[in-house]
DNA sequence: AGCACGCCGACT
DNA sequence: GTCGGCGTGCTC
């Protein structure tokens, strides 16, 4: 019987479930059931029920035993592209996970309304076309010219000719042109010059009838990116693909992914998943944002996908960026990436100021270098200027004046903290107000600040430049643009917002305490935020980096971060840390582990760390490998989860024997998890 | 997961 | 002889 058997993939995370299963195709669904479809189908035994997905329709079943009939049809809509399926499973094979968990991130569930609207315009849509069709997307650029700032570099070539770059980007603000259907305030027309190097970019793709996919770490990025390029292609060639959308909106935009025009398709990491048949550049702006890692099984980062995804479908790939991750250093130091850095170069004026032993010349609060003050004092007359602090809130913490252990909340031993100078000590976990404190080390009843918040610098500030405006801007309330007029602008890193033109003067602020935080990273990361802060001053404006100095200082004065990325990655090398080398953890039961560990090749299993003890009864080791050998690490460690999945005893000489099985996570994998370099 | 199959001790 | 305990294995 012709197209009679369906071979699905049902939408369960056990890992020996992770596999095609065939069924037969009742008469009332053949010709109606394709792949990419939903479908519902009994597993085991009748009765029970799993949604799954149609990966393809063939004639007939290699499998020796009697076949299920599919129970139901969901929908004719194929929500699953056959790219996106293909990538599903090279990324869950890639990271010995399951392909269904990473089709939970890339297709939203169904949403009847909305798919009836589309199905009805589709509808209406190809009537349409036979006849006129005068609403043609127009694009807005007649030619695509040239991309601004890379004089010497055909880059808008190597898009058409898909090449792979890691991109430098050029560290300023700059005004978008007036445009007629942007009804936008005046500040919103201000954007960071990398958004309009990324929408050049991609309207390069798109006039070459292709798609382009460009992934942002966070919604703030996404908004300035969305801005320019409105300026450079037309408003209904931009599709908006985020975690923040709701679901309904998710779905549409994933039907409209499914159509044929032209798209560029803007989004954090999850727009990676997004369907797209003609892809003709996918670009990643600030690939070492930690909001590019997927706290989600199987825990891909956008970085990984975007490159998986160029093997898949090659398009053009472009790594941009102020600062450069070590990971992408690693991309062009075997020569996989291409450098392109902008022409003509143009260098901040960032001067790295160390707090040499004695406060002398220091201003009052001790915390800005008179040097800065003055500067700062200066600019402050001309317009906004920028101070990024390390800290959210009033005061990082708040400690026992006699003891000078951290104030615990009574209640839940939450960390107690203050919202402004004045307030009642709050508890950050359960929100009781600390009143009647005593602390529970020595029974003292007074307490003191520990460091300086965003709120208390913004404070101190204030009453440094009195009659100046002082916004803060944090994670929790960020502000995404400020005014041209005079005033202090304090912001977390990461949460600084734009001002028309550029800061008049940057401060950067608590770099020792940044740095002071142990892990893999830090300084990759201190880096990164500083750079990213000082590509918001305006042009020849004063940066100023307090308070450190060495290699960092001198990467970051000499803008040679490509440079500090090499040096960086050298010592990664040297030591067998990530990302020279790939990583994966395993955790569970001791022998579990061991007989996992055992699996692996000699010269690999002689170079894990472990097993050590967790706090929850497992064992963890980390397993550390070249990346030529990770598609075997991978698929040896997987058929061990299976293994482990599969065979299921009692645990040994469990007293309360009856029905209890051995506990529920046997063994994990997880790879890429940079969590146990963090101290 | 969740359920059927199957291989050993107390029962009609 | 066979009812049902739970350990084992499979899911089209």
């Amino acid at each position: 019987m012709p197209l009679a058997v369906a071979r699905v993939l049902v939408d369960t995370p056990l890992p020996q479930l992770d596999r095609l299963f065939d069924y037969a195709v009742p008469e009332r669904l053949r010709g109606l059931v394709g792949p990419g479809m939903r479908v519902k189908v009994p597993l085991r035994s009748a009765g029970r029920m799993t949604d799954g997905f149609v990966i393809e329709v063939v004639d007939a079943s290699e499998h020796e035993g009697s076949l299920s009939e599919i129970e139901d049809l969901l929908s004719t809509v194929p929500v699953l592209a056959p790219e996106v399926w293909r990538l599903a499973r090279a990324l869950a094979d890639r990271a010995g996970g399951s392909a269904s968990d990473v089709l939970r991130l890339a297709v939203p569930t169904r949403q009847v309304r909305v798919e009836k609207a589309w199905l009805a315009a589709r509808e209406a849509d190809s009537d349409g076309e036979a006849t006129a069709h005068g609403d043609a997307p127009s694009p807005r650029h007649a030619a695509v010219g040239p991309v601004a700032g890379y004089r010497s570099h055909d880059l808008a070539g190597a898009v058409r000719a898909r090449a792979r770059l890691a991109l430098d980007a050029l560290p300023l603000v700059v005004e978008l042109p007036d445009s007629p259907d942007a009804a936008a305030e005046a500040e919103r027309r201000w954007v960071g010059q990398w958004a309009v190097t990324l929408a050049e970019l991609a309207a390069v793709a798109l006039a070459d009838g292709t798609n382009a996919i460009l992934a942002v770490p966070d919604y703030r990025d996404q908004e300035q990116l969305v801005a320019a390029l409105e300026a450079v292609v037309d408003a209904r060639q931009i599709l908006r693909l985020d975690s923040r959308q709701s679901n309904p909106d998710r779905y549409r935009a994933l039907l409209r992914a499914r159509g044929d025009e032209p798209l560029v398709l803007v989004g954090n990491r999850s727009v990676l998943l997004a369907p797209s048949t003609r892809l003709g550049l996918i670009a990643v702006w600030d690939d070492g944002d930690p909001l590019f890692s997927e706290p989600l099984s199987p825990y891909v980062h956008a970085r990984d996908t975007a490159l998986l995804r160029y093997e898949q479908q090659k398009p053009a790939l472009v790594f941009a960026g102020h600062a450069r991750s070590t990971d992408v250093q690693r991309l062009v130091e075997i020569g996989w990436l291409t450098e392109v850095s902008p022409d003509p170069r143009y260098q901040p004026r960032v001067i790295p100021t160390t707090q040499q032993g004695s406060r002398e010349g220091f201003a009052a609060n001790a915390r800005i270098p008179s040097s800065a003050w003055t500067e700062a004092k200066a600019a402050v007359e001309f317009g906004p200027v920028l101070v990024q602090v390390a800290h959210p809130g009033y005061a990082p913490r708040l400690a026992c004046t006699e003891c000078g252990d951290t104030a615990r909340c009574l209640r839940c031993s939450g960390p107690l903290q203050k919202k402004n100078a004045a307030a009642t000590p709050a508890c950050a976990w359960c929100g009781a107000l600390a009143v009647g404190w005593h602390c529970t080390t020595c029974e003292n009843t007074m307490m003191r600040t520990v460091g300086t918040g965003a709120g208390r610098t913004a404070d101190e500030l204030g009453r440094a430049f009195p009659g100046v405006k002082v916004v803060v801007s944090d994670g929790s309330r960020p502000i995404l643009h400020v005014d041209g007029e005079s005033a202090i602008v304090v912001a977390t890193r990461g949460a600084e917002p734009i001002a028309p033109g550029g800061y008049r003067a940057v401060l950067l602020l608590d770099g020792e305490r940044m740095l002071a935080r142990e892990s893999l990273r830090v300084a990759e990361d201190c880096l990164r935020w500083w750079a990213n802060a000082t590509a918001l001053a305006a042009h020849r404006a004063p940066v100023f980096l307090v308070g450190v100095g060495g290699a960092l200082a001198s990467a970051l004065a000499t803008w040679n971060l490509a440079r500090f990325a090499g040096a960086e990655l050298a010592d990664r090398r040297h030591l067998r840390f990530p990302p020279a080398i790939r990583v994966a953890t395993v955790t569970g039961k001791t022998d579990t582990v061991v007989k996992a560990l055992d699996d692996l090749p000699d010269e690999i299993r002689s170079e894990t760390l472990g097993p050590v003890d967790t706090d929850d009864g497992t064992v963890r080791a980390i397993v550390r490998f070249d990346y030529a050998a990770g598609h075997d690490v991978a698929a040896t460690l997987r058929g061990r989860v299976i293994r482990a999945a599969t065979d299921r005893r009692r645990i040994p000489g469990d007293p309360r024997g009856s029905n209890q099985r051995r506990a529920v996570p046997t063994l994990k994998v997880r790879f890429d998890d940079v969590e146990p370099f963090a101290d």
